[in-house]
DNA sequence: ATGGTCACG
DNA sequence: ACGTACGTGACCATT
C-alpha cells in the first residue's frame, strides 16, 4: 500500500496569510516583499512531511475562473479580490515546492478541490494507493472513502477523519455533506442553501430521509415552516447541491506515479530561503559546520585577560538549575573567546564577575552561582528577557532563538569538551552580537523602562526567592498521604462494586464506557476521543447515580495524592525546602509562572485540599506571612475605564460585588442577597475575561438569554465600561496588539482571523491582557521595592512565593511588625492609580494558618 | 507527544 | 448558526 498526500495549496496559503496579517502590518523581508503566508506554508509542508512520511505528494492550486465561486470572498470584503500581498506569494510557493521535490498542479477552470477529488478517485479505483487529504476546508470531507482519509487542520492541531469517524461525529455519511450544504448553505463558499434552514434542521432531515432527493420525495410528510422553506427554495437547494459537489473527473494526464516525492534541490531551496530571509529553514539543509572561532579552553586561571564587558553563557548539565552541575562558562567579546571549565572557574571568579554584562537566562546564572557562594549583581542585559518582551519565541535553550536569528548553532549534546566549548562560545557570541540590536528595538517600542526597571531588576529578586526556597514539613505530607491513600482504596472498591467490574477509574475513556454505555447515564458533549467526564459534566449527573459522587471524590483524592503529596515530596531538596523556578518569559500577559513544582496552584478553595498548606512552614521560629491585593484587576479596570461610581466604591471600601449586585438588580445595597452577590461576582469576572453571554451562562448554570440580560444591565449601569471595551477592541484591531499600563506589548494576530470563534477569542484576549498584564506589572514593581527595602534594612525576612496577586514571606517573629508595615505600605503605594490599592495581610505558623 | 482533567489567580 | 469565558502547570492515559 502506497500513500499519497493530497495537499490543498490554496487553503494552506490563505490560512497562513490570514492567521498572521493584520491591517497591512505583517511579516516581510528586508526588501519589503511580503513573506508571511510563505513562512506558514513552508512550516506546514515541512511538518506534514515529517508527520506523514509520504512516498507520493502533490499540492493543488485553483486556476482561472473558478465556477464554484470564490471561497475566500468573505476575506476580501466581498470585493472578490485576493489581496496583492497574498497574490505575490503564490508563485513563490510554487517555486519552493519544485525545489522541495514536490509536484504541484493547477488546471484551467478548476479548483484545487477538484484536482484533489480526481486524485481521490484514482485512489478509490486502484487498491495500491491510499490518499490523505490535507486541508482545513470541511468541503473536502465529501471525498472520504475506504481509500481516502483527511487530516482536517484546526487552529493549533488537526482532526483525522475517515468515513467511520466522520459518521460517528456527524451522524451522516461523508457523501451526504453535499446534501447538507445544499440545505444549510455555506456563506464562506457563496452557497445559498435553503433560506432559514441551519445545521440542526438539515441534519434532522437528512438522518430521516438520507438525501436531498429523499427529502423532496417525502416532502408531503414534512410539516410546518420547514416544509414551506423547502418548497420555496427547491431550486436553490438543487443549485447549491451542484455547486457543493466536488468534481472527480478533471481531464488531466497525470498519474499518481508522477507525484513521487523527490530529493529536494538544497542549493536552489536555500537560495530562495536566503532571499525570503527564512533563516530557520535554512539551517535544516545546511551542513552543520561550526564556524571557526578561536576558542581558548582555559586551563589556568591566569590565562584569562578580560578588560571589558563581555557576554557569557553558562553550560549546565540539567535544565533545573537547582539540581544541576555547572560544566563551564563561555566568555565572549571582540577580544576574547574563552571557555572556562568549572573547576577552573571556581578558583577565583571575582575578577570575572564584574565584567559579566550580557547573558541568556541571567536568573539561571545567578542561582547556579549562589550555590557556589558567588554573587553577581552588575549584569544589566539579558537576551532572554529582551527577546521575551519583543515577543520572540523564547525557550530555555538559547539555540532556538539564535538559529531563528540566522545563526547556525547545532543542537548537539556532547560531553566532548572541545566540541562543547566551540558550540558554547557561539552562544556567547550570539548574545554579544545581538544585544545592541535588541536594546534598539526595546527603545523603539518604548520598553526600556519595562525592561531595565522592572524585568531586569526582577531577575535578581526571583533568583533570591528561588534560592531561598520554602521549608516543608515532610511528615505532614506523609501522614496526609497515608490517610488519602486509604480513602482512595476504599472508594475504588466501592466504585468497582457499583460498576460490576474493576477498571481504571483514571482513564477518561474507560470511565466514559462505564458511565455512558454500561450505566446508560445521559452524556453531554463529546470530544475528539469520546464522552467528556469532566467535573462540570459529572456535577450535573450527581442526582442520577450514586457512582458519580464516588467518582468526583476519587478524582479529588487522586489529584491531591499524585500532584500535591507524591509530587511535592519528590521536589523537596536535601535542605528540606522546595525551590521552585519562576519562569519570567512564558506568559503572554506578563505574569510569572512557577514550575518544578508549581507553587502557584497549591489547593486552597476546598478545605481538605487546603490542609496541604500546613506542610509549608517558616524556616526558623517565625511565621508565614501572606499579603494579597484585593480585587486588583477590577480596580485596574475601573482606573483604565475611568468609572467614577466604581472608583468611589473602592475609595469608600464598599464590597464591590455587592455594589455591582445592587446596581444590576436596581436595589439598595443592603437588600443584596448572597445569591445576588454570587451572580454579580461572576459578572465582574466575566467583564475582566472579556464577557460572552454563553461563558457567563455556563459559569452560572443559567441560560444564555438570562446571562445576556445581566450583561446588558451591567453595561447600561456602567456605560463607561462598554465604551472602554469598544475602544480597546477597536484599537486592538487597528494596531494588531494591545499594551499594558507599563507598555508591555502583546501582539494578537488572530484578531483578523476569518473564523468567528477565533476572532472573538482574540478580542477577549485584547480585553483581558491590559488588565491582567497591568496587574502583573504592579506586582513586579512591588516585589522589587520590597526586596530593596528588606536589603537596605538588613532584614532576615524573605519573600519566598508569588501567586499573581499574593506575596508570601518567611518572617522571624521579631520582624513581624516591621514586615507587615513595609509590605502593606509598599504594595498599596507602589503606583498611584485613580483607585486605591488595598492589601490584606495574614500570618500564622504555616501557610494554611496565614488566612 | 497530545488530550483530558483539575489545581491556582 | 457558529461554539466560547482570561492566564498558567502537573499528572495520567493514550497514541
Amino acid at each position: 500500500m502506497k500513500k499519497i498526500l493530497l495537499v490543498d495549496g490554496n487553503n494552506l496559503l490563505f490560512r497562513s496569510y490570514y492567521a498572521t496579517a493584520y491591517n497591512g502590518n505583517f511579516m516581510k523581508n528586508s526588501k519589503g516583499f511580503p513573506t508571511n503566508a510563505l513562512f506558514g506554508f513552508v512550516n506546514m509542508i515541512n511538518k506534514i512531511i515529517t508527520e506523514e512520511k509520504p512516498v507520493y505528494i502533490m499540492v493543488a492550486f485553483d486556476k482561472g475562473k473558478t465556477f464554484r465561486h470564490a471561497k475566500y470572498d468573505f476575506y476580501k470584503g466581498g470585493r472578490g479580490e485576493t489581496p496583492d500581498e497574498l497574490k505575490v506569494q503564490f508563485p513563490i510557493a510554487k517555486e519552493l515546492l519544485t525545489y522541495m521535490g514536490i509536484k504541484y498542479y493547477e488546471i484551467d477552470n478548476y479548483e484545487a478541490d477538484d484536482i484533489i477529488g480526481t486524485f481521490a478517485e484514482y485512489c478509490n479505483k486502484d487498491d495500491d494507493y491510499d490518499g490523505t487529504i490535507i486541508s482545513s476546508d470541511k468541503d473536502l470531507l465529501q471525498l472520504l472513502s475506504n481509500h481516502v482519509d483527511i487530516k482536517l487542520l484546526k487552529q493549533k492541531d488537526y482532526i483525522r477523519y475517515n468515513p467511520e469517524t466522520f459518521k460517528k461525529d456527524y451522524g451522516i455519511d461523508p457523501i451526504n455533506i453535499i446534501d447538507l450544504k445544499a440545505l444549510m448553505g455555506d456563506s464562506s463558499d457563496n452557497i445559498p442553501g435553503v433560506k432559514g434552514i441551519g445545521e440542526k434542521t438539515a441534519l434532522k432531515l437528512l438522518t430521516q430521509y438520507k438525501t436531498l432527493d429523499g427529502i423532496y420525495e417525502h416532502i408531503d410528510e414534512i410539516k410546518g415552516s420547514t416544509h414551506d422553506k423547502l418548497v420555496t427554495d427547491k431550486d436553490n437547494a438543487y443549485m447549491s447541491y451542484s455547486i457543493a459537489t466536488i468534481v472527480k473527473d478533471v481531464p488531466m494526464e497525470i498519474t499518481i506515479e508522477d507525484t513521487k516525492y523527490l530529493e529536494p534541490n538544497y542549493e536552489l531551496l536555500n537560495k530562495m530561503y536566503e532571499e525570503l530571509e527564512f533563516y530557520s529553514f535554512l539551517k535544516k539543509n545546511e551542513q552543520k559546520t561550526i564556524q571557526d572561532i578561536n576558542v581558548k579552553i582555559i586551563n589556568n586561571i591566569n590565562d584569562i585577560k578580560i578588560t571589558k564587558e563581555c557576554a557569557i553563557y553558562l553550560e549546565m548539565d540539567n535544565t533545573n538549575y537547582h539540581n544541576a552541575n555547572i560544566i563551564g562558562l563561555s566568555v565572549y567579546n571582540e577580544d576574547v573567546s574563552y571557555f572556562i571549565p568549572f573547576n577552573i572557574l571556581k578558583q577565583n571568579p571575582e575578577f570575572l564577575i564584574k565584567n559579566i554584562k550580557y547573558t541568556y537566562d541571567l536568573k539561571k546564572v545567578l542561582v547556579a552561582f549562589k550555590y557556589q557562594n558567588i554573587f553577581i549583581d552588575l549584569c544589566t542585559f539579558d537576551t532572554m528577557i529582551a527577546a521575551y518582551l519583543l515577543e520572540y519565541n523564547v525557550k530555555d535553550d538559547i539555540t532556538y532563538l539564535a538559529n531563528e536569528q540566522g545563526y547556525n548553532i547545532p543542537f548537539t549534546k556532547t560531553d566532548e569538551i572541545n566540541e562543547l566549548a566551540k558550540i558554547s562560545i557561539q552562544k556567547a557570541k550570539f548574545i554579544y552580537e545581538t544585544h545592541i540590536d535588541l536594546l534598539n528595538k526595546l527603545e523603539k517600542e518604548n520598553m526600556l523602562n519595562l525592561f531595565n526597571n522592572i524585568e531586569m531588576k526582577l531577575v535578581y529578586v526571583l533568583a533570591d526567592m528561588e534560592y531561598t526556597g520554602i521549608k516543608v514539613d515532610k511528615n505532614i505530607l506523609n501522614d496526609m498521604g497515608k490517610e488519602i491513600k486509604n480513602k482512595i482504596e476504599s472508594i475504588s472498591s466501592e466504585i468497582y462494586k457499583i460498576a460490576g467490574n474493576e477498571f481504571n477509574i483514571s482513564s477518561p475513556s474507560q470511565l466514559g464506557n462505564i458511565l455512558f454505555e454500561k450505566l446508560n447515564l445521559p452524556h453531554g458533549k463529546k470530544g475528539k476521543t469520546g464522552y467528556s467526564t469532566a467535573a462540570d459534566v459529572l456535577e450535573k449527573l450527581r442526582d442520577k447515580h450514586i457512582i458519580i459522587n464516588y467518582i468526583l471524590e476519587y478524582r479529588m483524592l487522586t489529584k491531591l495524592y499524585t500532584t500535591y503529596i507524591e509530587g511535592l515530596i519528590n521536589t523537596i531538596s536535601s535542605d528540606n525546602k522546595i525551590h521552585t523556578i519562576y519562569t519570567q518569559t512564558v506568559t503572554r500577559t506578563g505574569r510569572l509562572s512557577s514550575i518544578e513544582p508549581n507553587l502557584q496552584n497549591i489547593p486552597i478553595r476546598y478545605e481538605y485540599g487546603r490542609l496541604i498548606r500546613k506542610a509549608f512552614i517558616p524556616s526558623n521560629n517565625g511565621v508565614i506571612l501572606s499579603s494579597d491585593y484585593s480585587q486588583i484587576e477590577l480596580r485596574i479596570l475601573s482606573h483604565m475605564a475611568h468609572i467614577d461610581s466604581l472608583i468611589d466604591a473602592f475609595k469608600n471600601n464598599i464590597d464591590i460585588h455587592s455594589k455591582t449586585a445592587s446596581d444590576i438588580y436596581h436595589i439598595d445595597i443592603s437588600d443584596v442577597t448572597k445569591e445576588m452577590r454570587r451572580v454579580a461576582k461572576a459578572v465582574n469576572f466575566g467583564i475582566i475575561y472579556g464577557i460572552s453571554s454563553f461563558g457567563l451562562s455556563e459559569n452560572l448554570s443559567i441560560n444564555p438569554k438570562q446571562a445576556q440580560a445581566f450583561i446588558d444591565d451591567y453595561l447600561n449601569t456602567y456605560p463607561g465600561i462598554k465604551e472602554y471595551m469598544d475602544k480597546t477592541i477597536l484599537n486592538a484591531h487597528n494596531n494588531g496588539y494591545v499594551l499594558t499600563l507599563f507598555n508591555r506589548k502583546r501582539t494578537i494576530p488572530e484578531l483578523n482571523n476569518k473564523n468567528y470563534m477565533i476572532r472573538s477569542s482574540a478580542e477577549r484576549m485584547a480585553l483581558n491582557t491590559p488588565i491582567q498584564g497591568t496587574s502583573a506589572d504592579i506586582l513586579k514593581k512591588a516585589m522589587i521595592e520590597i526586596y530593596d527595602i528588606f536589603n537596605k534594612k538588613n532584614l532576615k525576612s524573605k519573600m519566598i512565593v508569588q501567586v499573581h496577586d499574593e506575596l508570601v514571606f518567611d518572617c522571624p517573629n521579631e520582624e513581624l511588625e516591621i514586615v507587615k508595615e513595609i509590605v502593606k505600605n509598599t504594595m498599596e503605594n507602589i503606583y498611584k492609580l485613580d483607585v486605591p490599592l488595598n492589601v490584606e495581610i495574614n500570618y500564622g505558623i504555616n501557610w494554611y494558618e496565614a488566612k
